[in-house]
DNA sequence: GCCATTTTTGACGTTTCGTCAAAAATGGTG
DNA sequence: CACCATTTTTGACGAAACGTCAAAAATGGC
């Protein structure tokens, strides 16, 4: 009965299995060095019990950073919460996504893999879904900080732009900026030693841009970093 | 004799021939449904002759992509040679990147599967450096129109940041803006209907966060946009 | 202990990769 | 033109990985 109970719940949690070790050899051997017969063999079990789980490969990629996701998510919804005004509030949301690229570092290989459309393209409807809603999940939440800048009047936006837009511009400086960073030798050519801090100025200065007070000039917002991560995000190992 | 030189151009022209059809099998089938054996069938000759002028699948890819960033920086020199203050050129040159994404849409799906760094391990030294020389010529063009900016007064750095910096944050907010543009359903979820327009605004609020003027409250950079596009890129399609 | 149902297995057919020995083409020379 | 050394092309081949499916094993209700 008891053996019974078990051998459930173990092909209960056959998926965040195959995950777990997907994501090792991922890790370690990147997109195309993961393979089927790798993970079944490394799992103990036959290739064809993965596809019982996962239609194919690419859908255990996006399974994993639908995984990462609900981090990204957890992290995001932890900094929404940072006392302060809606500015500051914005930059605990910065220091969440700074210390979740760190502290999951698959997360944004995965994200290249799947921004190839042929792979992409592989993958059930239904996963993909599953990856915008909780994209929209954590674009939601800057959103709103938005919203609260623009009602607590330390923010107005020209008549021509929507609270999403400017999540547009954010999100494209820390997605751009960490992906340059990783993958660009560029990068050391053009002398940068201190990637992240360079885009935490870019998103401060974006903001600048839309003269939401207070500005990058009057209040130190890479001091509110270290204080967010004292004081929210402790329980993540200091860079 | 007449035939003999024919052989030898035909040889030292395969590598471009190559990239022709390979390009033309990408753009129809992605990374996945490009394979070798379809590029020598399409040219109608053998799968050995193509890996004597490239060393496996990646590399054609990372040909491919050099080869297009060629067509980029022949547009920057153009863009660059634009009439006006420093910021307007800067606009200028914001407009040849837009133009060239939308004239050389596979050029963006290239990077996307480069940014993969599985892939990119695969290919030679020699051609990763090809590639990283021509994107320094194009951030060197950006960074000359910071310097001038600076020169001319428009722009004054604070201390800790340089040219450079300033080319990453609108080299961050164009390629990421441009991937989310091109791959993320997200993007409608968000209701933004105009990406081009968007990523514009976002560079051009990132250069007021620098206070370079004239801010664009004061100059309709758009309208500069089109007047690059008929005075310089008259050649390019319109819109 | 029996048997219907569910789950697992791994051999198999397929695709694609990259190689290499053999075949063909080239071009210089007598 | 015939000969032959050198260069180039060819495509059959072995290896790797994918995804499938009929057979085998495990499960669980009676």
């Amino acid at each position: 009965m008891s053996t019974v109970t078990k051998k459930r719940r173990e092909i209960i949690d056959r998926p965040r299995q195959i995950l777990r070790v997907a994501r090792d050899i991922f890790r370690k051997r990147g997109y195309l060095g993961l393979n089927m017969d790798r993970i079944a063999e490394q799992m103990g079990i036959a290739k064809g019990t993965i596809y019982q789980h996962f239609k194919n490969k690419e859908e255990v990629i996006l399974a994993m950073a639908v995984e990462t996701l609900e981090k990204r998510i957890a992290m995001f919804e932890r900094a929404v919460l940072f006392q302060g005004c809606a500015r500051s509030r914005m930059a605990a949301m910065g220091c969440a996504a700074e210390l979740f690229v760190i502290n999951f570092p698959d997360h944004f290989e995965l994200e290249k893999v799947l921004s190839c459309s042929s792979i992409i393209e592989k993958t059930s409807e239904k996963l993909q879904t599953a990856k915008t809603v909780a994209e929209m999940r954590c674009i939601s939440l800057v959103a709103g900080l938005v919203r609260d800048g623009i009602a607590s009047g330390g923010l107005s936006l020209p008549n021509d732009f929507k609270p999403d837009q400017v999540v547009f511009g954010l999100w494209s400086i820390s997605y751009g900026g960490y992906s340059i960073m990783e993958s660009q030798e560029t990068l050391k050519q053009m002398g940068i030693e201190n990637g992240f801090r360079l885009v935490r100025d870019m998103n401060n200065k974006l903001l600048d841009g839309f003269d939401w007070k207070p500005l990058s000039s009057e209040l130190d917002y890479n001091a509110i970093f270290d204080e967010v991560r004292t004081l929210i995000f402790s329980d993540f190992p200091k860079p």
